[in-house]
DNA sequence: AGAGCGGCCGAAAACGATTTCGTGTTGAAA
DNA sequence: TTTCAACACGAAATCGTTTTCGGCCGCTCT
């Protein structure tokens, strides 16, 4: 076990001084050709690689960026490190992930673990509990320290920075109108509850599709859930007592309930009822019958907030104006929404 | 915009030294209450927070660990994730994560852009195409440069190091043995090609499964795949020209593959023909049917791979005896496997 | 011959913290 | 009065880099 070079060591074994190691590593002009090339060759021979710790506390620059997520197993967020980290890492940024766990008091202790230095700027999606207590301190403290944030998906108003979302409203009611345009006439939504920014914004976006198509608003059409955990009861008694041609759920979970309730009742799925939902993931594409839904991009939402943060930390002299990047949804059309095209059973 | 506080500062403003701020902190003895309270007092209400990257340089450790994974969109990874960030969270460690895409190439480039002095040690589970290549320098040359590495999940017997394993044979024997037990006859096994080292050792299992019980192996019935995207077709090809009562897949995709093959051919699980799966994620949980599986229990390898790294961290003078860590697999039957609870459908 | 200049290199400061080793001032013991 | 220990603090080294500044040598130009 060979403890790692430093240029102490190139130096002394040399017989030249650190700073004429540092400058010929770094082909300064100062350094004569002879010499340049024997120290390089030296280096690489032994492997060389400067000491990324010394050279951030130089710099007073990390290269690395923090990402605080809610959660993780999860294919939305999932998909948004995937893109963090191909930006991240192509830039030759290192990204360090933790995980709020939807805690309030987690999101804060991770930040404040990261914004001692370990890390440039931040990356963040709110935790529930955050947004529901709507306590943003730590985020402005972030900020007022000096580290960029970039919001992402789950973002906060109240906050000025760069973000990145999708037009939750604009998909929600575009996958609504895609159910009133295949027929449907009462259209139930499975939602949230408010507090969830995104929730509440899909739940504007289905109200939106109906208020735009004359259709009544049925406020008994409209399941809002608190606990993801418990929600196939609450789906099942809600759908057994209603009378629907059409759901919209607003995440996949939600979706596959609505289509195990559906079942209960002796209702078969695209057959007798249609099904829209939101999130595009493995379960969407793999379920019978597959699910229709919104497509996030969330991988392109980590690309962009990664470009944007990245953009911010390496041009400072930027001016204060922040941007809210809005990326597109898209629908994908498949089974669970067509009449049409009945899924072999 | 106010830059952090440093000692210094904190030293300047109270007119002493920096060494007696730093003692002071970290209560020594050798500093008077008097001048040890105001400095605490000065420095708990400007938020002193020591910076993180001076004290990895001084102290040559880092408290991060690194964490190479071939892919992150995929639960199993996910919750290793989740099991690991909790361990390093509670103990103080950061985590830093990259992906390698299943690529060897990026595999080596993220570690060493992690080997010089981000990271104090790695967690690793090896991407395809390392198993592929048999190539496994860059994980001796860490272990060489005194970085010690956990290999999770999918591990190389040639590298001598910690390990967090399931007993894949094993695993994929029991779930066998419960689709025999159930009355199948005719069984046949979608999985990977040999390379993948979970894959080979889950076959294993299988054909253990059908020895122990002295049915004959038919070749015939097993199923190797290459590619994930393109299995559909190869599943539906291979199911419909053969005459089966039960499916063993190695992983959640193969098997609602298989039972979307087996719709096809008019078939109904579980009524029809039994599955068992491996790899338990939201699919199994959520799929009509629900599918049993095998319980790999990745959180909980991921947080036996972060204590034993930070072990081996924190107790270095320890012997140089190396454990390999296997977690017990659980067999979750659900729906898929059982003939007498029918899914509504 | 003296001034000036360019080439080549080293010393030292800096980043922010910890720690070892002084050092000056008390007060008490001899 | 001298000596010595305890006390409270500061100077400086250290971690591994980069960078500024200055120095020395030899050469050319007047």
């Amino acid at each position: 076990m060979k403890p790692k070079l430093t240029l102490k060591q190139i130096a002394r074994e040399l017989d030249v001084s650190v700073s004429t190691v540092s400058k010929a590593l770094r082909d300064s002009v100062e350094i004569s050709e002879e010499t340049r090339l024997k120290i390089k060759a030296f280096a690489k021979l032994y492997n060389y690689k400067p000491n990324n710790i010394a050279l951030s506390l130089k710099n007073r620059k990390t290269r690395t960026i923090g990402l605080v997520l809610p959660e993780i197993v999860h294919d939305f967020f999932a998909t948004v490190i995937s893109g963090i980290e191909q930006v991240a890492n192509q830039k030759g940024y290192n990204v360090i992930i933790c995980l709020s766990n939807n805690s309030f008091d987690r999101e804060v202790m991770n930040m404040e673990m990261l914004a001692n230095g370990s890390t440039d700027g931040f990356i963040l999606s709110v935790a529930k509990e955050t947004q529901q207590r709507e306590d943003y301190h730590h985020l402005q403290e972030a900020i007022n320290q000096g580290m960029p944030i970039v919001l992402v998906d789950r973002v906060v108003d109240q906050i000025v920075c760069d973000k990145v979302i999708i037009d939750d409203s604009e998909g929600a009611q575009n996958a609504v109108q895609h159910l009133i345009d295949s027929g449907c006439q009462k259209i139930a939504i499975i939602t949230t509850v408010d507090y969830v920014s995104v929730g509440k914004l899909r739940t504007r976006g289905y109200l939106e599709a109906l208020g735009k198509n004359n259709m009544v608003i049925n406020e008994d059409l409209i399941l809002k859930i608190e606990d993801v955990d418990q929600s196939q009861e609450e789906i099942n008694e809600f759908l057994r007592t209603r009378e629907i041609d059409g759901v919209f759920a607003v995440n996949e979970q939600f979706a596959t309930s609505a289509i195990k309730a559906l079942h209960l009742k002796g209702l078969s799925v695209p057959r007798d009822v249609l099904v829209f939902s939101f999130s595009d993931g493995e379960l969407s594409r793999r379920f019978i019958p597959s699910l229709s839904t919104v497509n996030q991009h969330g991988a392109e939402m980590g690309a962009k907030a990664a470009e944007l943060l990245i953009e911010r930390l390496e041009k400072p002299v930027d001016e204060e104006r922040f941007q809210t990047a809005i990326i597109k949804t898209s629908l994908i059309e498949r089974e669970s929404s067509q009449k049409t095209k009945t899924p072999v059973e």
